[in-house]
DNA sequence: ATGAAAGCGCTAACAA
DNA sequence: TTGTTAGCGCTTTCAT
């Protein structure tokens, strides 16, 4: 039991230590190598107060020197709990969804969680995103960044275990959610369009079979945020009918091929093709046309379109995106944009999950479902102005 | 125990079970529920060939309706695997990385693994990324993208288990490890450049204290991609100096102000302002400059600094990037890049590390070490043509 | 084909 | 302050 000298050699044998190379050092180990219980050796390591401290201390050194650390699964299977969020995100590749579990898990470290994010998975033939229920709750409490999954779909997820979604939960009630402000946000920027002298607007990254009346139910980020333009451009007699929206994938790829699309159907309808620099001249020459993409992805793609086809931005067309990604802001032309704050809303999230933890663990009755908005501003750059 | 009317009521009692609201359904549970022994509902439902057919079937299906999900921390605990890789990743915002992330996951999952990923922490002050080792070891293998780590914090974080870098590995040894082919794609590009006509060269990203003579030992991506640069250029009699490395961050904040001020000294060094397009002119007019990035993220905030300042890309400055970052394609201009082969990349690394963990388990010795290196192409865009 | 017993490594509760 | 007992939920023997 007395201080050996070799102050580094993990797995050194300090007494009677079987030479298997392949062992893991248990508690019950350590216990035989100070000769304390495992009781002793537990509480010491955990820093629980009933050890004297110069056990303690030296039942640490020992532990250390062993290479002691504890299985994870053993303590979860004793405490019913691991400690870990899970994140469940969309596809780390695509840049808003990587900011949210930049800052999701942030927070959550700070607050004294693990953190383990897995990708939601695409479903064999299909490009949809599925969320396959794995078998191994390990995991406390579940974040999910999934853009469009139903209420029924989390809650057989989480089983049991708290959770709190992040995206289109319009129609959520007992699940915890954040939302982006879709219509809010749209608006504002269907608005800043029309202030800065856009008279005919083009959405970028609608599908044709979203309901743009009032009275269709509305869901989904895409579909929201389309309908709240349309009823902002409305208010200024601005209507958005088939041909001014363009579909596309919220992709770099599917931005570009809109807007090349629509540069070529702008340059036959009004455009007056001027010698020399190849720009497009609408016929409206006062009036910019108006871009609404609905996502940066979207917009980005489009201004390389637009570079590439000669048209002008924003002289000819005025740009805005939504998200606020990092690279908008070196976007040539910098990209305006619907930015989210995603810190402020990380904060708020796991803060919440948090709470939802506790309570359930100590069986305390949770108040009603949260359901807030991810904060925004709108960000004018040069696409726009 | 009859069949229910209800297909979809997870939780319904079926006989005599207590109307706890917070109970989890056990092994035990089910069994009671049966009328068989534990044993066999857990032959049952994991399909091991020693139950009848009709009984896995009426086992399977109570529960089910149960909602019975094993607890994964007493599997874990029996089993001693947990079936699931940990990935620790730099930084989810960072492009390359999370494009790492996603396609290791895609190929974890596919090899039937789950996936935690996992981000390294911002130490206190500093700007350092640290690997604080967690107590908890509940993944069966590690896949560590760092690109600035040790093999002995390699090894400390491993703990044993089977472990893989993908980063700057040049001295490892023991560990298993993926490294960006810096030193060739390096020399690529520059070679790139020299053949595009560009007799003069600038490095962004490199700060002053790395080496550039032959014997110094050159670690980490960014010393690595810089001596090489340096050597091939030296090969045909362009000098990188001093004044020829613009230190930044490798962030499109680093690579905007670096470029910013390079384009500063250019126009007083030996620009000749046009009047009119306020574009410049270098002294030596059909000799373009060479802007060689160590990263592409570097690449992109350059390029916006060299918009806003008027220097024309490719015509004044030839501008390639590392990486093969999907947005470069989509920049204005196009960014020429050294691009890596990330799924194939991760595949190898994923294969490789499943191999680890199977023969870990079943006792079987390693191998040697793997040492691979992530295949690359240099992509020629128009910011180099 | 099915079941009973034992124990993976840990910690809460109680006893000393 | 320290030690003993029991058991978390599961699965591997080893009977039956």
């Amino acid at each position: 039991m007395q201080s050996s000298q070799n102050g580094v050699d993990a797995a050194a044998p300090t007494t009677t230590e079987p030479a298997d190379p392949n062992h893991v050092v248990t508690l019950a180990d350590v216990a035989r190598a100070t000769g304390f219980s495992q009781m002793t050796v537990s509480n010491a390591l955990r820093d629980r107060p009933k050890v004297s401290e110069a056990n303690r201390r030296k039942i640490k050194e020992i532990a250390q020197r062993m290479g002691y650390q504890a299985n994870a699964a053993a303590t979860m299977l004793r405490n019913r709990r691991s400690g870990i969020i899970q994140i469940v995100i969309d596809d780390f590749e695509v840049p808003f969804h990587a900011s949210l579990a930049k800052y999701l898990a942030q927070e959550a470290t700070a607050r004294g969680y693990q953190v383990a994010v897995r990708q939601s998975e695409r479903s064999g033939s299909a490009e949809m995103r599925v969320l396959k229920t794995e078998r191994g709750l390990i995991y406390d409490g579940v974040i999910l960044d999934a853009p469009n999954i139903t209420e029924s779909q989390v809650l057989a997820h989480a089983h049991g275990r708290p959770a709190l979604v992040i995206g289109d939960c319009a129609d959520f009630s007992a699940v915890d959610s954040m939302d982006t402000a879709c219509a809010p946000g749209a608006a504002d920027a269907a608005e800043h369009l029309w202030e800065r002298g856009c008279r005919e607007c083009y959405v970028l990254g609608a599908p044709a079979h979203w309901p743009t009346d009032e009275t269709a139910h509305r869901t989904g980020f895409g579909p929201r945020r389309f309908a709240a333009i349309v009823d902002a451009l409305a208010g200024h007699g601005v209507r958005i009918d088939d041909d001014h929206r363009i579909p596309c994938d919220w992709t770099l790829e599917g931005g570009h091929a809109a807007a090349a699309r629509l540069a070529a159907r702008l340059r036959e309808a009004h455009a007056v093709p001027v010698a020399g620099d190849g720009s497009v001249q609408t016929a409206t020459a006062t009036s910019p046309i108006g871009i609404l993409c609905l996502t940066d992805t979207v917009a980005l793609g489009a201004l390389r379109a637009f570079a590439e086809c000669g048209v002008r931005v924003p002289d000819d067309v005025r740009v805005i995106g939504f998200d606020g990604l990092a690279i908008g802001e070196y976007a040539v032309p910098s990209l305006s944009t619907v930015a989210m704050d995603v810190p402020a809303m990380a904060a708020t999230v796991v803060a919440r999950l948090a709470a939802a933890i506790e309570a359930q663990s100590s069986g305390a009755p949770l108040p009603d479902a949260m359901h807030e908005t991810i904060p925004y501003r709108l960000v004018a750059r040069e696409s726009s102005r």
